[in-house]
DNA sequence: TACATAAATTAGCCGTGTCTAACTTTGCAA
DNA sequence: TTGCAAAGTTAGACACGGCTAATTTATGTA
């Protein structure tokens, strides 16, 4: 059941990580995934409602740059998971659950972005990198990025 | 084509990204995940090869998190795409691309793992969040990071 | 050598997120 | 007021990356 003490190896050149934890690891990045499409969503549906009163499906697939039906596919699901609130062939609205879900992920994104451009990253790749890097952004690692912004 | 000079709001708070743009960030991200997989896989390949001689599909499913035959489909498809060389029931080898890959992940991993050290997010959180940032790190951001390693 | 066990594969299922083609609804303008 | 264009939805397909159950192959040991 365990490893034997004694290996052909002795000497490491720095402490492997278990199996364990490396494949804890690999599920919390899938699971990040799986919550990626929901965040994506609620963040452009409040950006849209700030900046235009309403969010219509046709901008939020020119802006995801999808076409409209997986819009409404993804849309149905996220009313489902009970972020999202509309009637059909109108605009999306959020719920509270999804207002504050879209609060949570604008913060992260403008810290990312605020400290990669703190870095030297110019702006656009400062927001293409911050799209994909936000959502494996641990509360830990984001309260770094803060504490290294507030100390420039 | 070109957009209207006057608009109800003159004055933004900065400057909104064009759909365009946005969507081009969002088609990144995209495609980060789709190479996602077969970085994972590499970068593991590698690691196994070195500290233990070979790298066995039941020894990838563990430390990925994965059942066996999961990795058999994904295998394949690392074949298929070049990366990896193999006969049925026997250990995989990296190819040639295979290694130069690997050999990028690896340093991109590295990287990114280190920065966030220096950041002084603790070990366990470096490893985790760096699993999942890794994989949208454009060059020119790596680039910042080692940079400010540097300057430490 | 033969067999039990471990490893790997195959077959077939599922949910996600994308697409195209075709249809329905909305709403504006003549 | 009616009719057309734009917006939205539905239906159906596909690839990906997971899974379980069942099968096949490899291997070490009795």
């Amino acid at each position: 059941m365990t490893k034997p003490q004694s290996h052909d190896r002795e000497t490491f050149e720095h402490m492997e990580r278990t199996p364990e934890a490396q494949a804890e690891g690999f599920a919390i990045v899938r699971q990040a995934h799986e919550s990626e499409m929901a965040e994506d969503y609620v963040e452009l549906i409040a950006e849209l409602i700030e900046t235009r009163g309403e969010a219509r499906p046709v901008d939020i697939a020119e802006r995801l740059g999808v076409k409209p039906p997986t819009v409404t596919k993804n849309i149905s699901r996220l009313r489902t998971a009970g972020l999202v609130r509309r009637e059909r062939y109108r605009a999306v609205f959020l719920t509270e659950e999804g207002q504050a879900l879209a609060e949570a992920c604008r913060r992260r994104h403008r810290i990312v972005v605020a400290f990669l451009l703190s870095l030297g990253v110019d702006e656009e790749a400062a927001e293409r990198d911050a799209e994909g890097i936000e959502h494996h952004v641990s509360d830990e690692t984001l309260a770094a990025f803060e504490k290294n912004l507030s100390q420039k």
